[in-house]
DNA sequence: TATGAATGAGATTTCATTCAT
DNA sequence: TATGAATGAAATCTCATTCAT
């Protein structure tokens, strides 16, 4: 299922392979944030992460490459702050809690998110459908998490309606990463946490929480 | 505020410029779905709008023209529709009906939404700001009309709770454009907006609507 | 049989293609003749032939390209130079005739000649196979008229010493090419051809001719 | 004349030496064979020689000094093993057994004779020079061996002829390696070494041996 | 002596744009 | 107005060679 997009690289020492790639992954988002990942040329890259464009290519195979660098340690970052904050019981406190924490990560790398978002569809096929997957994975952190909670009788939705609220969690992610430019002079991220979590919570959950039959 | 970004043709013929660019755009819509802005060559480009390159060159000045139309003749299409829609006066039901309008809009035109929305950022930047603007006016729309709700004291929100509200509508939208393959299996464009109608007006209207104190 | 390898071209004008690809054969076999194909630079070959980078890439689609126009004119060149000459009745007048020819032929063009034999192995596999079969059709036209002589009983071979024979008279007039620097010095092209001719005829028909039993 | 074109190395073992260069032209002589010289990497010659791309350079100072390496080895076994065989008198016995022995040598070692003849013009000039000496050297013993024979009065050519019956020689040689996808069907090498030899010995003593006048 | 990571000049190819017809 | 051949800057990628370890 998990199975890696596979980045060949002609160097042999796995520390520096992961060491360099760490340097290609950091001078790329900032590239690909401020002009896209097509108008990034691969001499750019290599500048910006400190060596030669000779020794880029000893790290990467195609230019495409970089992308699926850059979008891989995106969602396994994610994942990895995410996992914990969503590996909660079913309770909407802890749901509340995972909210804030995921929104709080898009606002530390919404520069990060924004290139994924805009770019993964330049990526190869294959490599395409990897980090198609890891997104999948990402919504199905959320759907558990909400699962949970129905099941532990906080919340009385349909099945249906709870994949409907894990996408609408990551796109109101999106949101926040995309459309900074139009909300983020009139909500702090507090702000915005606080107003999509209830937003969020009391339309999933109001019979429950606030209006009982 | 709205000067338009122009676009220089040397042809003279404004029935023929209007003509030629209709054409251009069909073709580079169909294009930009399939390999995005970049990838798609201008030789394409005028192939796909059924005249030569040279011809082609004689309605644009640059590659980034035609993207600028493809916005553009978006961002007009969706305004002249959901205007009537969304001039209505402040009525939960009206706004109810604008909702299903605009998501019934992007539903038909979700290529071309994905199209812009994905690629306007290599607008150069005057176009950019146009084509931003043109997003705000849009947002400024629905802003209206919820305000207009408000106003008629049929919701009691905040005045930023308005601007977040209209921003979610327009977000929402992406996402039915933007995650086809993730909702469509689970959800006609009917239940879409039912779900997503319900869902806006019940976190935003519920203590007027159905909770009144 | 004689399915053409194609080289692709984005000019329509036929016209004009043949004659841009006369130019870049004629400049190509300058340049190849100087520093062989993989030495030649694609920039080289398109200033060689007089246009720019740009402009040689409207009529090849790959450098290989270049390598096959030039060994498919060479032998377009020869087999036309030579099927009249070869086109005898089985006299062996007429294959001292044919070999003169054939001999004089690569003397005008042993640069060509060199250039094709050390290249065509660089070619992509189907134009090489195409090549190959242009080469063994030369060595038909000979086999053919060496057996013209043999059924018209002026000369008395096995059929495998024909076949022999011919791939004899091809070796023949490669070493006439590719060992000028030895050969020239000693030798004129007509005594060239006057020795090769004798000792192949001597060893061939000397039952026949010279000591009927 | 015989200035050997020499290869530099930072080893100073001279055993290492030459046995790091066996090893070097082992491998390079099985890629040449596949690829080419030009489309071998030195990457691929090291590993074809079972060492670091580093260790190759301790060995050799360009690429061209592998194809030297490769050309100097061959024209050396060659000389090695035709020595004895053409350092006979002057009988054409001897001359019969020096042809065979000469074929049989270009059979055992045809893939390396088709490396050297068609990758040696790669060569730099000063060791093409060396080479082409090899070459005319090679030659040289025929003309040697045939000379003896005239002198010895077992044939009657002219000087001129001698010359080029010994080229004749060698371009037969050729042959074999380079036909061989259209010879051997039809010919073992004992066939193949039998008519060539009938043929040109006579061409060359018929009036000698098989027609005293 | 052996290794292999680093380098960067240079190769091929593409493609937006121009301009003569 | 329409055409499409010509252009060349610029992009991606390769690979012979070096050098610190």
């Amino acid at each position: 299922m998990d199975l890696k997009h596979e980045v060949k690289s002609s160097v042999k020492d796995e520390n520096l392979i992961e060491k360099r790639r760490e340097q290609i992954i950091e001078g790329a988002v900032k590239l690909f944030k401020e002009k896209g990942f097509h108008r990034a040329t691969t001499r750019e890259i290599a500048k910006a992460a400190g060596f030669s464009i000779g020794t880029l290519y000893e790290y990467i195979r195609t230019k495409e490459d970089v992308l699926y660098l850059v979008c891989d340690s995106i969602y396994n970052e994610v994942q990895s702050r995410l996992s914990n904050a969503l590996d909660q019981e079913g309770t909407v406190e802890g749901l509340r809690l995972a909210i804030g924490t995921y929104f709080r990560l898009i606002d530390d790398m919404s520069d990060e998110f924004v290139v994924m978002y805009q770019e993964s569809k330049s990526l190869p096929k294959d490599a395409l459908e990897y980090v198609t997957n890891k997104e999948m994975e990402m919504v199905a952190l959320f759907k558990n998490l909400i699962h949970k909670c129905v099941t532990a009788g906080e919340m009385r939705i349909t099945e249906d309606a709870v994949d409907m609220a894990a996408h609408h969690l990551v796109v109101q992610g999106q949101m926040w990463a995309f459309r900074r430019w139009a909300i983020r002079s009139s909500y702090s991220i507090d702000d915005f946490i606080c107003l999509q979590t209830d937003q969020l919570l009391n339309g999933l959950v109001k019979r429950i929480v606030s209006v009982p039959v």
